[in-house]
RNA sequence: GUGAGAUUAGCUCAGCUGGUUAGAGCACUGGUUUGUGGUGCCGGGGGUCGCGGGUUCGAAUCCCGUAUCUCACCCCA
């Protein structure tokens, strides 16, 4: 037998479909009344523009991307994260130069090669959105509050992680520190933080070993390097927030994983789906667009894992919906079907295409949910009527062909 | 890439220290004497026990390998 590939599922039970449905109302929805236009961009891409937003040194890029050659020749590799292919087309349909504001969501598939868990696929779903033109953080704070308002009218609760990972002239200075801090304790930390030191020295913060923890509960903070206009726009957003009441913590160990996030940082977090935990990410990305060759626009946005969302959705109940035809003689089942067939036009209908016993059909229309099941026998082939039952009241009727 | 646990009917699982026709519940399907479901009764179909080797007179059961799933690390949404 055949199986998909590791990691990569198939969406084919009704609840799972539903669930995926509406989520995604609920979020293009919210992205519009925000004011985002919607866009789709190709699953492959070039390696190359992977390779230069998100970063070399991320574990994405150098061995988690699905990369071979074309028939062509060329150095593609299927999308792991939807920034880079926004940005990639932004700036090639020039909208950079036109200036101005341009906001977008997007939603589709991602691929990552990595061992798959709860919570994690190969081939997984995010939703994003992406705010080119406005290095306002009133910006970044909207976006915290459209992630808010998803997630509030899903019914999922979350708490929300908020960092600075400041700008390029708090950083490199800030890093500088950092890594000087972590050769002192070099000895100490683990094998993991030795090599991050090299790779992505910010990353240590997020180390999951408690020993490493310890250490880095005293280690320099970059909340405390801010320059000025990184800090009072940390602040301000902060005091948005606070206004719209939505709380928050500081986490100043939290890091983005790829490279081209600075200043504002964000992570939205679920404690009933498993170790992976983050179901929302984002921040801002001022610097992405000029590495891509793009004229330098300030841009800020997230991302929603939806396979990680899916679980926590709770559903409306599912009520009694449409109609069931059956016959109870086979001399009725023309009848049957074009009376059922009319009703499709304007309902759901489950037309069964064999004559059964009323018991059978009462089964039947039960089976498939359906509200009313409408059955032909003798009697009312006789009568030109039809037997109505509403499977919810029970309460059943002789109604006329005619005015059916 | 690393570690742990799992893999028996469509689903959830049982199967004791290897022993002969591999079971249950649910689901499916048929019937239930004259036309009433979700909630009665009786019957039926369905499994090369993940795959490949090995040990043995004999393997679902023990050993090795491999694939997949699950959870965790790593990483990230």
């Amino acid at each position: 037998m055949i199986r998909s590939l590791r990691g990569m599922n198939d969406i084919l039970e009704e609840e799972q479909y539903r669930r995926f449905n509406h989520f995604h109302n609920v979020a293009c929805h919210v992205a519009m009344r925000y004011g985002f236009h919607y866009i789709e961009t190709p699953l492959l891409e070039e390696t190359a523009l992977f390779k230069r937003s998100v970063g070399e040194s991320s574990d994405i890029v150098g061995k988690e991307m699905y990369q071979f050659t074309d028939k062509g020749g060329n150095d593609i590799c299927l999308r792991p994260e939807g920034t880079a292919g926004v940005v990639r087309a932004f700036i090639q349909h020039k909208y950079d130069k036109k200036g101005g504001i341009h906001r977008f969501f997007y939603h589709g598939p991602m691929f990552r090669y990595e061992r798959p868990q709860k919570g994690r696929l190969r081939e997984f779903h995010q939703f994003g959105v992406e705010s080119f033109g406005l290095a306002s953080v009133y910006e970044d704070a909207s976006l915290i509050m459209m992630v808010s308002d998803i997630f509030n009218a899903l019914g999922i609760g979350y708490t929300l992680q908020l960092n600075s990972l400041g700008c390029h002239e708090c950083m490199p200075p800030y890093r500088e520190k950092l890594i000087a801090f972590i050769e002192q304790h070099a000895d100490t930390i683990c094998g993991d933080c030795q090599r991050r030191k090299a790779t992505n020295p910010i990353r240590v913060l997020d180390c999951k070993n408690s020993a490493c923890q310890a250490i880095y509960a005293h280690a320099p903070k970059l909340m405390d390097h801010l320059c000025t206009s990184c800090n009072t726009d940390f602040t301000t957003l902060t005091l948005l927030l606070d206004k719209e009441h939505i709380a928050y913590t500081i986490d100043t160990h939290l890091v983005r994983g790829l490279d081209y996030y600075s200043k504002t940082a964000f992570e939205f977090i679920s404690n009933d789906i498993g170790a992976q935990s983050a179901i929302a990410g984002g921040g801002r990305y001022d610097r992405l667009i000029e590495f891509l060759d793009g004229k330098p626009t300030p841009a800020v946005g997230f991302a929603i894992g939806v396979e990680r969302l899916l679980e926590l959705i709770k559903l409306p109940q599912q009520e009694r919906e449409g109609y069931y035809f059956g016959a109870m003689d086979h001399e009725a089942l023309p009848l049957l079907l074009q009376l059922g067939q009319r009703k499709r036009r304007s309902e759901k209908t489950i037309i069964e295409y064999s004559a059964k016993s009323l018991k059978a059909h009462l089964k039947n229309a039960d089976r498939v949910y359906a509200r009313y099941c409408v059955v032909i026998g003798a009697n009312e082939l006789k009568e030109n009527t039809l037997w109505v039952k509403d499977l919810v009241n029970k309460k059943e009727q002789h109604i006329p062909v005619d005015s059916f």
